[in-house]
DNA sequence: CATTTCACATACTGATGGTATGTGAAAGGT
DNA sequence: ACCTTTCACATACCATCAGTATGTGAAATG
């Protein structure tokens, strides 16, 4: 590598980091790509030397966001011993992490309508999605989950928790929506629990009681303004 | 009233036709005034005169679209006579009207990123969303659920049954997609059920820790924005 | 029947996404 | 060391789009 890949580097990064930024604020539509270079620095020449046009910019934006947000669910799943704690220390990182408006804005809102759905929905089977269809087929696979095909719970799952995050990330949402919505999520997921009752017989005999993880209270989400 | 109105509205419904084909096949971004226009057979003077601007003209299309789901979803709940009845007919009619593609396309996929996430979310909780919480509400009041704010219940589901659609708007998609779907639905509907044995009468404290809460319905559905 | 209103058409403008071409410095061969 | 090629990028340009300003003729109004 020399100096030339080097400076290719640096631009790169600064396309990204300069569309994310506008992206992310005022979203994908109401950017123009002259916003975008004098943003980063450069001209539309290094613009599209680069990317092949504005969506795929935008495309190489989202797959750095989406990066970051199964980063952070991936750190919080594998730090959990038992599998459905795994599930439910996932999903709850990946609505802290789509919670950042930045993530939100790019990766839920203009994602589907600028990718188009089809493209969008491979993108997150690469990264989150794929990460959650392991965890329900591993929950079906020690019994705590009735079989079942995995693929539509996940896409079920993943979109009740894209909403869920895109009404968190909206400014004016307080700690107590946060609270709910998480609230609301483990008793989705506990309902799809196998009652210990009902198991056969697991891989153990239930050492801990269904972990109920409500933090705090749920309280009315009715947020005054 | 006299032939000015009739005129009027006659090129406004030309115009919201036009614009629905054409939204629904190529998408927002993809279609420009001068088609909408060419396809109503009038002029972009007419469509100004008519509208605010290309959003705007979505908008109404928008509106027109979740209409007409919302009146397939009421059709369909006030159909069954029991309230749990009542919530999966609706959320199945929903999830059938949604997955024309025309309304996945424009209420679901570009929805959100044309209007912004909150102008969307106000405008689903006006038709299709309203029903959803009012359902979740009666069923909360009559013991089939465990107390709790239905306002994070409801985005939740909604989110979810907006991803299945979107996923069975798609084409490819085949009838034991819709199948799959559909008993995916009905197993998160399932869980969050009340069991029968767990519900003697009253409405008691559940199999869930105590610090739950213990209010009735108490909750605003839509956030005011 | 004169006047006003209104639904719409025509003509125009600034800006945008995209393309074609130019340029200068780094890489590579001899 | 020198010439050539490559490449990362800049400049100039074009088609098209959303939006606006103005014109027009028929229906409403008195």
């Amino acid at each position: 590598m020399g100096v030339r890949d080097d400076q290719r580097e640096r631009t790169h990064r600064a396309l990204l980091d300069a569309a994310e930024r506008l992206f992310a604020r005022d979203g994908y539509g109401a950017v123009g790509l002259p916003a975008v270079v004098a943003a980063a620095g450069v001209t539309k020449g290094a613009l599209y030397h680069q990317f092949d046009g504005k969506a795929a910019v935008f495309a190489a934006v989202l797959d750095r966001v989406a990066d970051r947000v199964a980063g952070r669910v991936v750190a919080a799943a594998e730090a959990v011993p038992d599998p459905w704690g795994r599930l439910v220390a996932g999903c709850r990182a990946f609505l802290d992490a789509s919670t950042e408006p930045s993530a939100a804005r790019i990766m839920l809102v203009d994602g589907p309508a600028v990718l188009g759905w089809a493209d969008w929905r491979e993108r997150d089977a690469r990264s989150s999605g794929r990460h959650l269809v392991e965890a329900l087929e591993e929950l079906v696979g020690c019994g705590e989950l009735t079989p079942q095909p995995v693929g539509p719970l996940a896409r079920l799952l993943s979109g009740a928790m894209n909403e869920l995050a895109m009404w968190l990330a909206e400014p004016g949402t307080t700690d107590a929506d946060r609270a709910a919505a998480g609230a609301a999520l483990d008793r989705v997921l506990d309902g799809l629990r196998v009652r210990p009752a009902d198991r056969p017989d697991a891989v153990r005999p239930a050492p801990l009681r269904p972990g109920e993880q409500s933090k705090g209270t749920a309280d009315d989400p009715a947020a005054p303004r």
